[in-house]
DNA sequence: CTGCTTGTAGTCAAGTTTGACTAGCGAGGG
DNA sequence: CCCTCGCTAGTCAAACTTGACTACAAGCAG
């Protein structure tokens, strides 16, 4: 599961036609630079590797319109669109206590339909609850907990995060079967790009990494 | 900040000694393969190359006693104790929102003093405090946070998330000021590490992803 | 005593991530 | 007019991670 590949490939699916530039500054939309390894290495590497791999069309284009070394533009193939959904899918089942994967399933749960979602999120809620019941079974010595010493506070951290998580995605199902949100089919999707030009609302300020001194 | 650097100090300098088999048994025995990725290539990896910078000391040694290719055992540097003791004051008050940092951190805060603990331990939860000021105030436009749509659901599972994670942070340290655990100057250590040729009651049965097969 | 499985110990190539670096263009100051 | 700054757009080497693979020894089934 590689989150980098799943926002890139969202963010070109909903352009259209990209290039690197405008994804990357998308992920900084989304605040992606703040919970996931979106750095400009990673997001160049992946585009260039899922179109080795077929998942996206790279078209050699034009010197850049505004300055800079000349762009090439990508579109999603179907296979990538395939690749797409089934990561999405994945994000937002799967329960691997690594919220970077959660955060890039929330941002892409639009694409999908809401009784889709919300099956999702519900098998989601399951996993976690197996996922815990696995973890205190196996990490609970027959003569008390008290065996592990310090160490028994890693597995009530992870039991912790796992319950805190359960409770939150409960609330979302809720939020979401309450009619939140404009998930696909339901007319005027909402907008998670910036079109050519628009500048950020949200940019940190920080400065590019790619940018010297 | 690499878990992996940290948790393979950890297990070397509690060994005193180790080879590279006997850290991949300790991080298994501590659950590190279930929520970090202390796989065999990184281990093995982390090892050279801190002998590499001068942080653990390779002795080329004997052909191992049990099968297999000769093995090299590592010892820690005084460069790697800083090292080691830098990294774990980090993970523990550091606020990343990467759950596997807490969590090493959480297994080596025991070679620190009690009260140091206690004071890294605050300052992490102010850090979340922090933290989550300054993403409420960035992400929040002034039209009410109804603009982001369902972009804003990551927003609030990141919220959510430091709120938990304070709260954890809180009860813990109540449990330490209670005078939970063994911290480093009062007595008899916790054995967190297996000795040579002692078995993993917490195995997970699983395959080594080394073997074949 | 041959072949098969299990356990010990580690290597390797391929893929990914990181952080620093390059390079072109326009705006604005001096 | 020249020079620097900042923005656009991307590259690159070095480090790290992954998952599959190697190799040896002991046990044991037939």
């Amino acid at each position: 599961m590689s989150v980098i590949r799943l926002l890139v490939l969202g963010a070109v699916r909903q352009h259209g036609r990209a290039h690197g530039y405008q994804v990357r500054n998308d992920l900084e939309y989304w605040g992606a630079h703040e919970w996931s390894n979106a750095k400009p290495g990673s997001i160049y590497h992946a585009l260039k590797q899922m179109a080795k791999q077929g998942l996206l069309h790279a078209h050699e284009v034009a010197p850049s319109t505004a300055g800079g070394p000349p762009r090439t533009e990508y579109e999603i193939t179907e296979q990538g669109t395939e690749e797409y959904f089934r990561l999405v899918r994945e994000a937002l089942t799967a329960y691997d206590q690594k919220p970077d994967v959660l955060s890039a399933g929330l941002g892409c749960m639009v694409d999908l339909d809401r009784a889709e979602v919300l099956d999702l999120l519900e098998r989601r809620v399951r996993s976690i609850g197996e996922w815990r019941r696995a973890v205190t079974e196996y990490y609970t010595p027959e003569d008390g907990p008290g065996q592990l010493g310090h160490i028994g506070e890693i597995m009530n951290f992870w039991v912790h995060s796992a319950d805190t998580g359960a409770e939150w995605t409960r609330a979302l199902i809720e939020r979401i079967r309450g009619g939140a949100y404009t998930f696909r089919g339901e007319g005027e999707p909402f907008v998670g790009v910036l079109a050519e030009g628009e500048e950020n609302p949200y940019a940190t300020g920080e400065r590019h990494p790619g940018d010297s001194r």
